[in-house]
DNA sequence: CCTGGAGTTGTCCTA
DNA sequence: TTAGGACAACTCCAG
């Protein structure tokens, strides 16, 4: 072993195995392991509450696995590195890549910076599973259709990285004079709601893999189907874990695909599972390759779109408050667990998109504050793709009727009650519309329209009439 | 350069 | 009751 000192700063890889950073630099010698809270002016990676209550757990875990020698620091990432450099006498940096455009201009300034200054500078993909520089089309520019996009660009590629194991030995350097408390990162000093603290997930490396041990044994097995039922658990949950880099594409990707090995019955749901991950590589692919994805809409042709202004249709819409029970149960889910299923996701976003008429800056300004998973290139990709803006985008006419989505995915309303008490007497049959319910039946479940329970904020085929007019003009309008 | 097939997740109407 | 087609038009992509 070489008896170098490297800095390793941790980012979105808050983990320590498949850690390429910090498998490498153990390797050269001694490491200063380091995280930065670099509150960016930035709006792009300011955290939204949910998010920093995650890392925040996230990072006591990572640095109790670090025999507490992870050191923390608040400020110009630069500055800090560069003093830490002098300080330490550190002969290199090394760092895994964050693909949000924002970083990515910050890493190219830093890692210029140090490769003038002699310094031995690397970095690392350790959050995808291609990347997205080199999956393009033959002539060189990046796909804007996933199916090709996956198939051709991702699958017939090389294979993605095996995952390293963790470092056998650590030699750990502590900074005693500069870094502060994890405390004082100040990741909890917004006021979050109680239940968050009381959820279930278990935060941290150890709580991902096993997490992901879990969804492989047994609800893989009945994957394809079951992911799209919101009461049932067969969908994986990872989406925090990788976003914060708590575990790698690569090992859920491996972990997939042996279990698909052992029982070639998987087949077709080990695929599915694994393109949901492609999916994810997509999302990336397009922030990295399109960095206005955030704001900008995709197809430039919606900007004209007619979107409405109307607070109080929002506001119904964010407190789970809008008498479509499906749509008030997701909603309410993200408020009380900072979480949402994937199939009310896109029940909830297809409402405020095409029912409202609300734009989806909204929604995804929404999620962004409430998701413990809130992640630029999913958040931003997803939303455009709901409203019909995105790349490979849904197409307008398909617009999500909340009543048949509540009766075909949560046909027994296990998912909807639990998340709606208010309505947990009422039988499953008349749940999903209780606008359209007989009074003696209501007032045998306890539920008062208006009181109770809100009246239908807006008139399902009035608004999805409305929303086709829309979309309609803006075909026409570019002729 | 041209061409043809294809494009995550739906709904509604009609026969 | 149920299955199949319409719903638009366009862009993307590979050959």
């Amino acid at each position: 072993m070489m008896n170098k000192k490297t800095l390793v700063w941790f980012r979105q890889d808050l983990r320590l195995s498949d850690n390429p950073a910090l498998y490498q630099a153990v390797l050269n010698g001694s490491v200063l392991a380091i995280y930065i809270l670099d509150e960016q002016k930035n709006k792009d990676i300011s955290m939204g509450a949910a998010s920093m209550w995650w890392l925040h757990h996230s990072l006591t875990k990572l640095a109790s696995s670090l025999d507490n020698k992870l050191n923390f620091y608040k400020g110009d990432a630069k500055k800090i590195i560069l003093k830490l450099i002098k300080e330490y006498s550190i002969d290199g940096v090394y760092w895994n890549r964050c693909y949000e455009p924002a970083r990515v201009e910050q890493d190219a300034e830093i890692k210029n910076l140090l490769i003038h200054a002699g310094i031995d500078c690397q970095d690392f993909n350790a959050s995808l599973l291609w990347e997205p520089e080199l999956v393009l089309k033959s002539d060189k520019t990046p796909y804007k259709v996933f199916t090709p996009f996956y198939r051709n660009g991702c699958l017939s590629a090389q294979a993605p990285r095996i995952p390293l194991e963790k470092p056998k030995k650590l030699n750990l350097v502590k900074d005693p004079v500069h870094a502060i408390d994890l405390d004082d990162l100040g990741l909890l000093k917004n006021k979050l709601p109680a239940f968050l603290a009381e959820q279930d997930w278990i935060i941290g490396e150890d709580g991902a893999q096993d997490v992901l041990a879990t969804f492989i044994q047994k609800p893989l097995e009945n994957y394809k189907e079951g992911r799209n039922v919101p009461a049932k658990k067969n969908v994986s949950r990872l989406s925090p874990y990788l976003h914060f880099g708590e575990i790698s594409p690569n090992q859920a990707w491996y972990a997939a695909k042996n279990r698909g090995f052992v029982s070639a019955s998987l087949g077709n749901n080990v695929d599915c599972f694994l393109s949901e991950l492609g999916w994810r590589e997509f999302s990336h692919s397009l922030l990295y390759n399109f960095p206005d994805l955030p704001r900008k809409n995709f197809q430039s042709k919606f900007d004209s779109f007619p979107w409405r202004n109307n607070q109080q249709l929002l506001t119904a819409w964010q407190q789970g408050q809008t008498g479509y029970p499906i749509i008030d149960a997701g909603m309410r889910e993200l408020l009380q667990t900072g979480y949402m299923h994937n199939r009310v996701r896109m029940i909830v976003g297809s409402f405020l998109v095409k029912n409202l008429l609300l734009h989806w800056h909204h929604g995804a300004d929404w999620f962004w504050d409430r998701l413990v998973d809130a992640d630029l290139a999913n958040n931003s990709a997803s939303w455009q793709w709901i409203a019909g803006s995105g790349a490979d985008a849904a197409p307008y006419f398909r617009i999500f009727n909340p009543v048949t989505q509540g009766e075909k995915f949560d046909t027994d309303g296990v998912y909807t009650k639990r998340f709606l008490p208010e309505l947990a007497a009422l039988p499953s049959k008349y749940l999903f519309s209780p606008w359209e319910v007989k009074e003696p039946i209501l007032r045998e479940a306890g539920v008062i329209l208006g009181k109770t329970y809100p009246w239908p904020i807006i008139d399902l085929k009035a608004s999805r009439s409305n929303a086709l007019e829309a979309f309609k003009s803006l075909s026409t309008e570019i002729k």
